[in-house]
DNA sequence: CGTTCTATTGAGGGAAGTCAACAGTGGTGG
DNA sequence: CCACCACTGTTGACTTCCCTCAATAGAACG
Protein backbone atom coordinates (compact mmCIF):
# COMPACT_ATOMS: atom_id res chain seq x y z
CA UNK A 1 0.00 0.00 0.00
CA UNK A 2 1.78 3.10 -1.24
CA UNK A 3 1.08 6.36 0.40
CA UNK A 4 0.68 9.09 -2.42
CA UNK A 5 1.49 12.35 -2.11
CA UNK A 6 -1.21 14.94 -1.92
CA UNK A 7 -0.62 15.20 -5.82
CA UNK A 8 -2.73 12.31 -6.71
CA UNK A 9 -5.35 12.86 -4.65
CA UNK A 10 -6.13 16.85 -4.70
CA UNK A 11 -7.50 16.77 -7.84
CA UNK A 12 -9.68 14.47 -6.68
CA UNK A 13 -10.65 16.96 -3.78
CA UNK A 14 -10.83 19.86 -5.61
CA UNK A 15 -13.78 17.73 -8.15
CA UNK A 16 -15.53 16.88 -5.10
CA UNK A 17 -15.29 20.42 -3.99
CA UNK A 18 -16.85 21.75 -7.48
CA UNK A 19 -20.01 20.32 -6.45
CA UNK A 20 -20.44 19.41 -2.83
CA UNK A 21 -19.21 21.51 0.49
CA UNK A 22 -17.07 19.76 2.34
CA UNK A 23 -15.65 20.45 5.98
CA UNK A 24 -12.01 20.70 7.10
CA UNK A 25 -12.19 17.52 8.61
CA UNK A 26 -13.72 15.60 5.53
CA UNK A 27 -11.32 17.30 3.57
CA UNK A 28 -8.72 15.75 5.72
CA UNK A 29 -10.26 12.30 5.55
CA UNK A 30 -10.21 12.06 1.13
CA UNK A 31 -6.50 13.52 1.52
CA UNK A 32 -5.85 10.56 4.04
CA UNK A 33 -7.04 7.92 1.79
CA UNK A 34 -3.75 5.50 0.39
CA UNK A 35 -4.23 2.86 -2.61
CA UNK A 36 -1.95 1.61 -4.64
CA UNK A 37 -0.26 3.32 -7.96
CA UNK A 38 -0.48 1.43 -10.64
CA UNK A 39 0.93 2.59 -14.11
CA UNK A 40 -1.08 1.26 -17.57
CA UNK A 41 -0.47 0.91 -20.79
CA UNK A 42 -2.77 2.94 -23.67
CA UNK A 43 -5.94 0.45 -24.88
CA UNK A 44 -5.32 -1.86 -21.62
CA UNK A 45 -8.23 -2.83 -19.99
CA UNK A 46 -7.93 -2.16 -15.70
CA UNK A 47 -11.61 -2.89 -15.30
CA UNK A 48 -12.95 -5.62 -17.68
CA UNK A 49 -16.94 -6.00 -17.83
CA UNK A 50 -18.48 -8.26 -15.05
CA UNK A 51 -15.38 -8.15 -12.67
CA UNK A 52 -16.31 -8.01 -9.19
CA UNK A 53 -14.05 -5.01 -7.94
CA UNK A 54 -13.13 -4.11 -4.04
CA UNK A 55 -11.79 -1.00 -5.40
CA UNK A 56 -12.35 2.30 -7.05
CA UNK A 57 -9.54 3.84 -9.51
CA UNK A 58 -8.53 7.18 -9.41
CA UNK A 59 -7.37 9.10 -12.28
CA UNK A 60 -3.88 10.56 -11.35
CA UNK A 61 -2.44 11.18 -15.06
CA UNK A 62 -3.41 9.98 -18.76
CA UNK A 63 -6.86 9.79 -20.01
CA UNK A 64 -9.62 6.45 -19.13
CA UNK A 65 -12.39 5.81 -21.31
CA UNK A 66 -15.73 3.94 -19.45
CA UNK A 67 -16.92 1.30 -21.99
CA UNK A 68 -19.69 -0.85 -23.01
CA UNK A 69 -18.94 -3.90 -25.42
CA UNK A 70 -21.25 -5.65 -27.71
CA UNK A 71 -20.22 -9.47 -28.18
CA UNK A 72 -19.09 -8.89 -31.74
CA UNK A 73 -16.29 -6.85 -29.91
CA UNK A 74 -17.66 -3.42 -31.06
CA UNK A 75 -17.01 -0.92 -28.29
CA UNK A 76 -18.94 2.39 -27.01
CA UNK A 77 -17.21 4.29 -25.03
CA UNK A 78 -19.59 6.01 -22.38
CA UNK A 79 -17.48 8.34 -20.47
CA UNK A 80 -14.27 10.22 -20.87
CA UNK A 81 -12.41 10.60 -17.25
CA UNK A 82 -9.59 13.10 -16.53
CA UNK A 83 -7.30 13.53 -13.53
CA UNK A 84 -8.95 13.66 -10.27
CA UNK A 85 -11.82 11.74 -11.82
CA UNK A 86 -12.68 8.94 -10.00
CA UNK A 87 -14.96 6.73 -13.26
CA UNK A 88 -15.77 3.47 -10.88
CA UNK A 89 -16.87 5.87 -7.87
CA UNK A 90 -20.07 4.18 -8.15
CA UNK A 91 -18.98 0.40 -7.84
CA UNK A 92 -18.35 1.33 -3.92
CA UNK A 93 -21.96 0.78 -4.13
CA UNK A 94 -22.69 -1.55 -6.96
CA UNK A 95 -19.40 -3.74 -7.02
CA UNK A 96 -19.96 -6.28 -9.65
CA UNK A 97 -19.01 -3.99 -13.17
CA UNK A 98 -21.17 -3.80 -15.79
CA UNK A 99 -18.91 -1.57 -18.03
CA UNK A 100 -15.07 -1.48 -18.61
CA UNK A 101 -12.36 0.90 -17.79
CA UNK A 102 -9.48 1.15 -20.51
CA UNK A 103 -6.75 3.53 -20.26
CA UNK A 104 -6.67 5.61 -23.77
CA UNK A 105 -3.02 6.79 -23.80
CA UNK A 106 -0.34 5.97 -21.04
CA UNK A 107 -2.25 6.48 -17.18
CA UNK A 108 -1.26 6.33 -13.94
CA UNK A 109 -4.23 5.08 -11.92
CA UNK A 110 -4.55 4.79 -7.72
CA UNK A 111 -6.56 2.29 -6.72
CA UNK A 112 -8.44 3.03 -3.63
CA UNK A 113 -9.96 0.22 -1.36
CA UNK A 114 -13.77 0.39 -1.25
CA UNK A 115 -13.43 -0.71 2.38
CA UNK A 116 -11.59 2.67 2.86
CA UNK A 117 -13.94 4.72 0.95
CA UNK A 118 -16.91 3.18 3.07
CA UNK A 119 -15.42 3.88 6.05
CA UNK A 120 -14.87 7.82 5.39
CA UNK A 121 -18.30 7.70 3.97
CA UNK A 122 -19.70 6.54 7.34
CA UNK A 123 -17.99 8.69 9.69
CA UNK A 124 -18.37 11.69 7.49
CA UNK A 125 -22.41 12.27 6.12
CA UNK A 126 -20.75 14.73 3.89
CA UNK A 127 -18.52 12.84 1.90
CA UNK A 128 -21.50 9.85 1.73
CA UNK A 129 -23.68 13.01 -0.39
CA UNK A 130 -20.58 14.08 -1.99
CA UNK A 131 -19.94 10.76 -3.37
CA UNK A 132 -24.00 10.59 -4.31
CA UNK A 133 -23.68 13.64 -5.85
CA UNK A 134 -20.55 12.57 -8.15
CA UNK A 135 -22.06 9.29 -9.20
CA UNK A 136 -25.10 11.91 -10.01
CA UNK A 137 -22.78 14.11 -12.11
CA UNK A 138 -21.49 11.22 -14.13
CA UNK A 139 -24.89 9.28 -14.62
CA UNK A 140 -25.77 13.14 -16.00
CA UNK A 141 -23.04 13.00 -18.50
CA UNK A 142 -24.03 9.51 -19.68
CA UNK A 143 -27.74 10.89 -20.17
CA UNK A 144 -26.22 13.60 -22.50
CA UNK A 145 -24.11 11.02 -24.34
CA UNK A 146 -27.61 9.20 -25.27
CA UNK A 147 -29.02 12.62 -26.69
CA UNK A 148 -25.93 13.00 -28.40
CA UNK A 149 -25.38 9.75 -29.78
CA UNK A 150 -29.12 9.18 -30.35
CA UNK A 151 -30.34 12.85 -31.82
CA UNK A 152 -27.15 14.59 -33.35
CA UNK A 153 -25.30 14.06 -36.58
CA UNK A 154 -21.76 13.41 -36.42
CA UNK A 155 -20.62 17.52 -36.82
CA UNK A 156 -22.58 17.82 -33.84
CA UNK A 157 -21.91 15.02 -31.90
CA UNK A 158 -17.98 15.78 -31.75
CA UNK A 159 -18.75 19.65 -31.26
CA UNK A 160 -20.58 18.39 -28.44
CA UNK A 161 -17.98 16.12 -27.03
CA UNK A 162 -15.13 18.89 -27.34
CA UNK A 163 -17.36 21.47 -25.62
CA UNK A 164 -17.58 18.80 -22.83
CA UNK A 165 -14.03 17.74 -22.67
CA UNK A 166 -13.03 21.89 -22.89
CA UNK A 167 -14.71 22.93 -20.13
CA UNK A 168 -14.08 19.87 -18.07
CA UNK A 169 -10.33 20.63 -18.40
CA UNK A 170 -10.74 24.04 -17.57
CA UNK A 171 -12.62 23.40 -13.91
CA UNK A 172 -9.78 20.65 -13.44
CA UNK A 173 -7.25 23.47 -13.54
CA UNK A 174 -5.55 21.96 -16.91
CA UNK A 175 -5.63 24.82 -19.27
CA UNK A 176 -8.39 26.85 -20.87
CA UNK A 177 -11.33 25.55 -22.93
CA UNK A 178 -9.44 27.49 -26.30
CA UNK A 179 -6.43 24.68 -25.84
CA UNK A 180 -6.23 22.06 -23.86
CA UNK A 181 -5.06 18.28 -23.88
CA UNK A 182 -6.81 15.95 -24.94
CA UNK A 183 -4.47 12.43 -26.01
CA UNK A 184 -6.99 10.67 -27.61
CA UNK A 185 -7.06 8.59 -31.49
CA UNK A 186 -9.29 9.24 -33.83
CA UNK A 187 -10.40 5.69 -33.22
CA UNK A 188 -11.65 5.90 -29.57
CA UNK A 189 -13.60 9.30 -30.39
CA UNK A 190 -15.14 7.16 -32.94
CA UNK A 191 -15.96 4.49 -30.30
CA UNK A 192 -17.06 7.58 -28.11
CA UNK A 193 -19.47 9.42 -30.31
CA UNK A 194 -20.76 6.28 -32.10
CA UNK A 195 -19.07 6.63 -35.42
CA UNK A 196 -16.70 5.45 -37.03
CA UNK A 197 -12.78 6.52 -37.53
CA UNK A 198 -12.83 7.22 -40.83
CA UNK A 199 -16.19 9.76 -40.72
CA UNK A 200 -14.23 11.01 -37.55
CA UNK A 201 -11.44 11.63 -39.60
CA UNK A 202 -13.62 13.73 -42.26
CA UNK A 203 -15.42 15.27 -39.90
CA UNK A 204 -12.56 16.88 -38.16
CA UNK A 205 -10.95 18.26 -41.30
CA UNK A 206 -14.63 19.66 -42.12
CA UNK A 207 -14.59 21.66 -38.40
CA UNK A 208 -10.73 22.32 -39.24
CA UNK A 209 -11.52 23.67 -42.65
CA UNK A 210 -14.19 26.28 -41.25
CA UNK A 211 -11.61 27.33 -38.42
CA UNK A 212 -13.93 26.50 -35.96
CA UNK A 213 -11.48 23.89 -34.15
CA UNK A 214 -8.30 22.02 -34.61
CA UNK A 215 -7.30 18.67 -32.86
CA UNK A 216 -3.64 18.15 -33.91
CA UNK A 217 -1.29 15.73 -31.73
CA UNK A 218 -3.18 15.53 -28.61
CA UNK A 219 -3.99 19.45 -28.09
CA UNK A 220 -7.20 20.59 -29.05
CA UNK A 221 -7.61 23.96 -29.98
CA UNK A 222 -11.20 25.49 -30.48
CA UNK A 223 -10.39 28.96 -32.98
CA UNK A 224 -14.15 29.70 -32.44
CA UNK A 225 -16.05 28.79 -28.94
CA UNK A 226 -19.54 30.34 -29.71
CA UNK A 227 -19.46 28.67 -33.14
CA UNK A 228 -18.75 25.27 -32.05
CA UNK A 229 -21.10 25.65 -28.74
CA UNK A 230 -23.86 26.71 -31.93
CA UNK A 231 -23.23 23.30 -33.72
CA UNK A 232 -22.95 21.10 -30.82
CA UNK A 233 -26.02 22.53 -29.19
CA UNK A 234 -24.05 22.64 -26.04
CA UNK A 235 -25.45 23.67 -23.00
CA UNK A 236 -23.41 22.84 -19.91
CA UNK A 237 -26.26 22.72 -17.72
CA UNK A 238 -26.08 19.08 -17.55
CA UNK A 239 -22.69 19.17 -16.03
CA UNK A 240 -23.87 20.54 -12.27
CA UNK A 241 -20.83 22.99 -12.25
CA UNK A 242 -23.48 25.81 -10.90
CA UNK A 243 -22.66 24.32 -7.45
CA UNK A 244 -21.41 23.81 -4.78
CA UNK A 245 -24.57 22.82 -3.75
CA UNK A 246 -26.30 23.30 -0.13
CA UNK A 247 -25.63 20.11 2.42
CA UNK A 248 -28.33 17.79 3.01
CA UNK A 249 -27.78 17.41 7.14
CA UNK A 250 -25.58 19.99 9.00
CA UNK A 251 -21.90 19.85 8.92
CA UNK A 252 -21.24 18.09 11.84
CA UNK B 1 -50.31 17.72 1.40
CA UNK B 2 -52.28 14.66 0.82
CA UNK B 3 -51.56 11.31 2.70
CA UNK B 4 -51.16 8.48 0.24
CA UNK B 5 -51.95 5.43 0.88
CA UNK B 6 -49.16 2.98 0.83
CA UNK B 7 -50.24 1.20 -2.29
CA UNK B 8 -48.24 4.24 -3.96
CA UNK B 9 -45.41 3.97 -1.82
CA UNK B 10 -44.92 0.14 -1.57
CA UNK B 11 -43.60 -0.06 -4.71
CA UNK B 12 -40.85 2.22 -4.59
CA UNK B 13 -39.67 0.47 -1.15
CA UNK B 14 -39.86 -2.47 -3.16
CA UNK B 15 -37.38 -1.17 -5.69
CA UNK B 16 -35.35 -0.55 -2.98
CA UNK B 17 -35.04 -3.00 -1.50
CA UNK B 18 -34.05 -4.72 -4.36
CA UNK B 19 -30.78 -3.70 -4.07
CA UNK B 20 -30.23 -2.34 -0.91
CA UNK B 21 -30.73 -3.96 2.63
CA UNK B 22 -32.77 -1.73 4.69
CA UNK B 23 -33.98 -2.47 8.77
CA UNK B 24 -37.93 -2.03 9.66
CA UNK B 25 -36.99 1.53 11.04
CA UNK B 26 -36.00 2.66 7.44
CA UNK B 27 -38.49 0.72 5.82
CA UNK B 28 -41.30 2.54 7.74
CA UNK B 29 -39.32 6.01 7.56
CA UNK B 30 -40.05 5.46 3.61
CA UNK B 31 -43.72 4.52 4.31
CA UNK B 32 -44.14 7.50 6.02
CA UNK B 33 -43.34 9.82 3.12
CA UNK B 34 -46.19 11.72 1.98
CA UNK B 35 -46.64 14.44 -1.14
CA UNK B 36 -49.28 15.37 -3.58
CA UNK B 37 -50.56 12.97 -6.24
CA UNK B 38 -50.89 14.55 -9.62
CA UNK B 39 -52.54 13.55 -12.48
CA UNK B 40 -50.38 14.34 -15.75
CA UNK B 41 -51.85 13.52 -19.33
CA UNK B 42 -50.38 11.54 -22.26
CA UNK B 43 -47.41 14.42 -23.87
CA UNK B 44 -47.25 16.52 -21.15
CA UNK B 45 -44.05 17.66 -19.26
CA UNK B 46 -44.36 18.04 -15.97
CA UNK B 47 -40.49 18.67 -15.39
CA UNK B 48 -38.82 20.53 -18.19
CA UNK B 49 -35.29 21.38 -19.09
CA UNK B 50 -33.20 23.86 -16.87
CA UNK B 51 -36.32 23.73 -14.49
CA UNK B 52 -35.03 24.11 -10.31
CA UNK B 53 -36.85 21.58 -8.73
CA UNK B 54 -38.13 21.14 -4.47
CA UNK B 55 -39.21 17.71 -4.75
CA UNK B 56 -39.02 14.54 -6.89
CA UNK B 57 -41.50 12.61 -8.48
CA UNK B 58 -42.73 8.90 -7.61
CA UNK B 59 -44.55 7.38 -10.52
CA UNK B 60 -47.52 6.01 -9.28
CA UNK B 61 -49.18 4.54 -12.33
CA UNK B 62 -48.76 5.43 -16.17
CA UNK B 63 -45.08 6.00 -17.72
CA UNK B 64 -42.44 8.39 -17.57
CA UNK B 65 -39.75 9.50 -19.81
CA UNK B 66 -36.45 11.72 -18.70
CA UNK B 67 -35.59 13.11 -21.82
CA UNK B 68 -32.81 15.81 -23.19
CA UNK B 69 -33.52 18.31 -26.03
CA UNK B 70 -31.87 19.53 -28.98
CA UNK B 71 -32.69 23.06 -29.80
CA UNK B 72 -34.30 22.34 -33.01
CA UNK B 73 -36.85 20.63 -30.82
CA UNK B 74 -35.83 16.80 -31.29
CA UNK B 75 -35.96 14.66 -28.29
CA UNK B 76 -34.21 11.55 -27.36
CA UNK B 77 -35.83 9.72 -24.25
CA UNK B 78 -32.63 8.45 -21.92
CA UNK B 79 -34.36 5.96 -19.64
CA UNK B 80 -37.41 4.91 -19.44
CA UNK B 81 -40.13 4.94 -15.81
CA UNK B 82 -42.02 2.37 -14.86
CA UNK B 83 -44.54 2.70 -11.18
CA UNK B 84 -42.19 2.40 -8.55
CA UNK B 85 -39.58 3.98 -9.94
CA UNK B 86 -38.28 7.83 -8.67
CA UNK B 87 -37.01 8.99 -12.37
CA UNK B 88 -35.52 12.01 -10.54
CA UNK B 89 -34.45 11.19 -7.44
CA UNK B 90 -31.48 12.84 -7.73
CA UNK B 91 -32.27 15.81 -7.98
CA UNK B 92 -32.47 16.04 -3.95
CA UNK B 93 -28.04 16.29 -4.49
CA UNK B 94 -29.00 18.17 -7.69
CA UNK B 95 -31.77 20.72 -7.94
CA UNK B 96 -31.33 22.38 -11.14
CA UNK B 97 -32.45 19.83 -13.85
CA UNK B 98 -30.53 19.30 -16.71
CA UNK B 99 -33.17 17.23 -18.19
CA UNK B 100 -36.89 16.67 -18.27
CA UNK B 101 -39.81 14.22 -17.75
CA UNK B 102 -42.57 13.42 -19.86
CA UNK B 103 -45.78 11.43 -19.56
CA UNK B 104 -45.90 9.09 -22.28
CA UNK B 105 -49.53 7.32 -21.33
CA UNK B 106 -52.00 9.06 -18.94
CA UNK B 107 -50.11 8.82 -15.16
CA UNK B 108 -50.31 9.57 -11.88
CA UNK B 109 -47.19 11.17 -9.51
CA UNK B 110 -46.54 11.71 -6.19
CA UNK B 111 -44.12 14.96 -5.46
CA UNK B 112 -42.54 14.45 -2.73
CA UNK B 113 -40.67 17.74 -0.89
CA UNK B 114 -36.96 17.30 -1.34
CA UNK B 115 -36.82 18.05 2.68
CA UNK B 116 -38.45 14.94 3.26
CA UNK B 117 -36.55 12.64 1.23
CA UNK B 118 -32.86 14.52 2.76
CA UNK B 119 -34.52 14.20 6.71
CA UNK B 120 -34.87 10.86 6.47
CA UNK B 121 -31.73 10.10 4.29
CA UNK B 122 -30.31 12.29 6.96
CA UNK B 123 -31.57 10.73 9.93
CA UNK B 124 -30.97 6.85 8.30
CA UNK B 125 -27.49 6.17 7.03
CA UNK B 126 -29.18 3.19 5.26
CA UNK B 127 -31.27 5.38 3.65
CA UNK B 128 -28.75 7.71 2.36
CA UNK B 129 -27.10 4.96 1.03
CA UNK B 130 -29.97 3.26 -0.73
CA UNK B 131 -30.65 6.80 -1.90
CA UNK B 132 -27.33 6.66 -3.66
CA UNK B 133 -27.57 3.02 -4.94
CA UNK B 134 -30.36 3.88 -7.20
CA UNK B 135 -29.08 6.65 -8.74
CA UNK B 136 -26.23 4.73 -9.58
CA UNK B 137 -28.90 2.01 -10.98
CA UNK B 138 -30.45 4.68 -13.42
CA UNK B 139 -26.83 6.15 -14.05
CA UNK B 140 -25.82 2.53 -15.04
CA UNK B 141 -28.53 2.65 -18.09
CA UNK B 142 -28.22 5.28 -19.49
CA UNK B 143 -24.42 4.27 -19.95
CA UNK B 144 -25.89 1.07 -21.23
CA UNK B 145 -28.06 3.08 -23.51
CA UNK B 146 -25.34 5.26 -24.62
CA UNK B 147 -23.77 1.54 -26.08
CA UNK B 148 -27.54 0.42 -27.45
CA UNK B 149 -28.00 3.97 -29.34
CA UNK B 150 -24.44 4.32 -30.24
CA UNK B 151 -23.49 1.01 -31.11
CA UNK B 152 -25.99 -1.50 -32.19
CA UNK B 153 -28.41 -1.48 -35.47
CA UNK B 154 -32.11 -0.28 -35.12
CA UNK B 155 -33.15 -3.96 -34.56
CA UNK B 156 -31.27 -4.69 -31.98
CA UNK B 157 -31.80 -1.34 -30.43
CA UNK B 158 -35.78 -2.38 -30.25
CA UNK B 159 -34.72 -5.66 -28.98
CA UNK B 160 -32.58 -4.24 -26.12
CA UNK B 161 -34.99 -1.89 -25.04
CA UNK B 162 -38.17 -4.74 -25.12
CA UNK B 163 -35.43 -7.32 -22.94
CA UNK B 164 -34.74 -4.27 -20.06
CA UNK B 165 -38.65 -3.06 -19.81
CA UNK B 166 -39.53 -7.13 -19.53
CA UNK B 167 -37.07 -7.56 -17.03
CA UNK B 168 -37.72 -4.90 -15.01
CA UNK B 169 -41.62 -4.86 -15.36
CA UNK B 170 -40.98 -8.54 -14.12
CA UNK B 171 -39.08 -7.17 -11.00
CA UNK B 172 -41.21 -4.89 -10.24
CA UNK B 173 -43.93 -7.32 -9.98
CA UNK B 174 -46.36 -6.23 -13.09
CA UNK B 175 -46.38 -9.43 -15.32
CA UNK B 176 -44.07 -11.62 -16.46
CA UNK B 177 -41.16 -10.82 -18.83
CA UNK B 178 -42.69 -12.92 -21.75
CA UNK B 179 -45.59 -11.12 -21.69
CA UNK B 180 -46.52 -6.87 -19.90
CA UNK B 181 -47.95 -3.78 -20.44
CA UNK B 182 -45.66 -0.72 -22.04
CA UNK B 183 -47.93 2.04 -22.83
CA UNK B 184 -45.83 3.64 -25.45
CA UNK B 185 -46.02 5.21 -29.33
CA UNK B 186 -44.13 3.75 -32.03
CA UNK B 187 -42.92 7.61 -32.24
CA UNK B 188 -42.16 7.30 -28.72
CA UNK B 189 -39.88 4.52 -28.70
CA UNK B 190 -38.70 6.25 -31.89
CA UNK B 191 -37.48 8.85 -29.31
CA UNK B 192 -35.86 6.76 -27.29
CA UNK B 193 -34.21 4.33 -29.55
CA UNK B 194 -32.46 7.08 -31.28
CA UNK B 195 -34.52 6.13 -34.48
CA UNK B 196 -37.66 7.55 -36.90
CA UNK B 197 -41.17 6.77 -36.23
CA UNK B 198 -41.52 5.32 -39.64
CA UNK B 199 -38.46 3.13 -39.21
CA UNK B 200 -39.84 1.83 -35.79
CA UNK B 201 -42.63 0.76 -37.25
CA UNK B 202 -40.76 -1.41 -40.02
CA UNK B 203 -38.45 -2.93 -37.63
CA UNK B 204 -41.29 -3.94 -35.22
CA UNK B 205 -43.09 -5.51 -38.39
CA UNK B 206 -39.72 -7.35 -38.93
CA UNK B 207 -39.58 -8.80 -35.59
CA UNK B 208 -43.27 -9.44 -35.73
CA UNK B 209 -42.83 -11.31 -38.68
CA UNK B 210 -39.93 -13.59 -37.59
CA UNK B 211 -42.20 -14.37 -34.38
CA UNK B 212 -40.21 -12.58 -31.85
CA UNK B 213 -42.04 -10.34 -30.18
CA UNK B 214 -45.83 -8.56 -30.80
CA UNK B 215 -45.90 -5.30 -29.84
CA UNK B 216 -50.05 -4.44 -29.82
CA UNK B 217 -52.14 -1.96 -28.16
CA UNK B 218 -49.76 -1.25 -25.05
CA UNK B 219 -49.16 -5.28 -24.63
CA UNK B 220 -45.99 -6.77 -25.57
CA UNK B 221 -45.90 -10.38 -25.96
CA UNK B 222 -42.93 -11.88 -26.43
CA UNK B 223 -42.79 -15.10 -28.22
CA UNK B 224 -39.27 -16.28 -28.24
CA UNK B 225 -37.14 -15.04 -24.96
CA UNK B 226 -34.09 -15.98 -25.99
CA UNK B 227 -33.52 -15.08 -29.49
CA UNK B 228 -34.35 -11.80 -28.48
CA UNK B 229 -31.83 -11.74 -25.95
CA UNK B 230 -29.65 -12.65 -28.94
CA UNK B 231 -30.88 -10.07 -31.02
CA UNK B 232 -30.22 -7.15 -28.58
CA UNK B 233 -27.08 -8.34 -27.14
CA UNK B 234 -28.39 -8.38 -24.22
CA UNK B 235 -26.91 -8.66 -20.64
CA UNK B 236 -28.62 -7.84 -17.58
CA UNK B 237 -25.71 -7.10 -15.71
CA UNK B 238 -26.37 -3.18 -16.20
CA UNK B 239 -29.51 -3.39 -14.25
CA UNK B 240 -27.17 -4.38 -11.17
CA UNK B 241 -30.27 -7.02 -10.26
CA UNK B 242 -27.76 -9.49 -8.33
CA UNK B 243 -28.41 -7.53 -5.22
CA UNK B 244 -29.28 -6.44 -2.50
CA UNK B 245 -25.60 -5.14 -1.89
CA UNK B 246 -23.95 -5.53 1.29
CA UNK B 247 -25.05 -1.91 3.48
CA UNK B 248 -21.87 0.45 3.89
CA UNK B 249 -22.24 1.14 7.68
CA UNK B 250 -24.06 -1.98 10.20
CA UNK B 251 -27.55 -1.18 10.94
CA UNK B 252 -28.49 0.96 13.40
C1' DC C 1 15.69 2.56 -39.43
C1' DG C 2 12.32 -0.47 -39.80
C1' DT C 3 7.88 -1.72 -37.50
C1' DT C 4 3.53 -0.57 -35.96
C1' DC C 5 0.04 2.42 -34.98
C1' DT C 6 -2.52 6.44 -36.58
C1' DA C 7 -4.23 9.69 -40.00
C1' DT C 8 -5.96 10.64 -44.57
C1' DT C 9 -8.37 10.14 -48.82
C1' DG C 10 -11.30 7.88 -52.60
C1' DA C 11 -15.01 4.99 -54.36
C1' DG C 12 -19.04 2.55 -53.70
C1' DG C 13 -22.77 0.47 -50.81
C1' DG C 14 -26.35 0.21 -47.32
C1' DA C 15 -29.08 1.35 -43.25
C1' DA C 16 -31.97 4.63 -41.79
C1' DG C 17 -34.17 9.21 -42.78
C1' DT C 18 -37.62 12.11 -45.25
C1' DC C 19 -41.79 12.98 -47.53
C1' DA C 20 -46.29 11.75 -48.47
C1' DA C 21 -50.55 9.34 -48.48
C1' DC C 22 -53.86 6.50 -46.36
C1' DA C 23 -55.86 3.26 -42.89
C1' DG C 24 -56.95 2.08 -38.34
C1' DT C 25 -58.30 3.39 -33.54
C1' DG C 26 -60.05 5.54 -29.65
C1' DG C 27 -62.17 9.29 -27.44
C1' DT C 28 -65.74 12.95 -27.38
C1' DG C 29 -69.79 15.29 -28.07
C1' DG C 30 -73.97 16.01 -30.41
C1' DC D 1 -75.47 5.56 -30.24
C1' DC D 2 -73.25 7.05 -33.83
C1' DA D 3 -70.38 10.38 -36.24
C1' DC D 4 -66.57 12.96 -36.16
C1' DC D 5 -61.83 14.19 -35.20
C1' DA D 6 -57.31 13.74 -33.69
C1' DC D 7 -53.83 10.67 -32.95
C1' DT D 8 -51.34 6.54 -34.15
C1' DG D 9 -49.92 2.98 -37.24
C1' DT D 10 -48.65 1.40 -41.95
C1' DT D 11 -46.68 1.43 -46.40
C1' DG D 12 -44.16 3.14 -50.72
C1' DA D 13 -40.72 5.94 -53.18
C1' DC D 14 -36.78 8.42 -52.93
C1' DT D 15 -32.75 10.59 -50.50
C1' DT D 16 -28.90 11.07 -47.47
C1' DC D 17 -25.66 10.35 -44.10
C1' DC D 18 -22.54 7.38 -42.61
C1' DC D 19 -20.24 2.79 -43.22
C1' DT D 20 -17.15 -0.44 -45.59
C1' DC D 21 -13.27 -1.55 -48.09
C1' DA D 22 -8.94 -0.33 -49.67
C1' DA D 23 -4.72 2.01 -50.37
C1' DT D 24 -1.22 5.24 -48.93
C1' DA D 25 1.05 8.67 -46.14
C1' DG D 26 2.66 10.16 -41.86
C1' DA D 27 4.09 9.77 -36.94
C1' DA D 28 5.82 7.46 -32.90
C1' DC D 29 8.58 4.02 -30.81
C1' DG D 30 12.16 0.97 -29.85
Amino acid sequence: MDHPQGSALQPFLSRLALRSLLTPAEGNAIMGLSGHVTPVATHVDFVSVGDHVDHSCLVVSGLVGRFGQNSDGSRQITCLHIPGDMPDLHSVVSPKAGWGLTALTPTTILRVAHSDLRYIASQHFGIAEAFWRDCVADGSIFSEWVVNVGRRGATARLAHLLCEMAIRCERAGQGDRRSFVLPITQSDLADATGLTGVHVNRTLRELRSRSIVTARSKVVTIHDWDQLVSIGDFDDAFMMLDGPYPRIAAAA
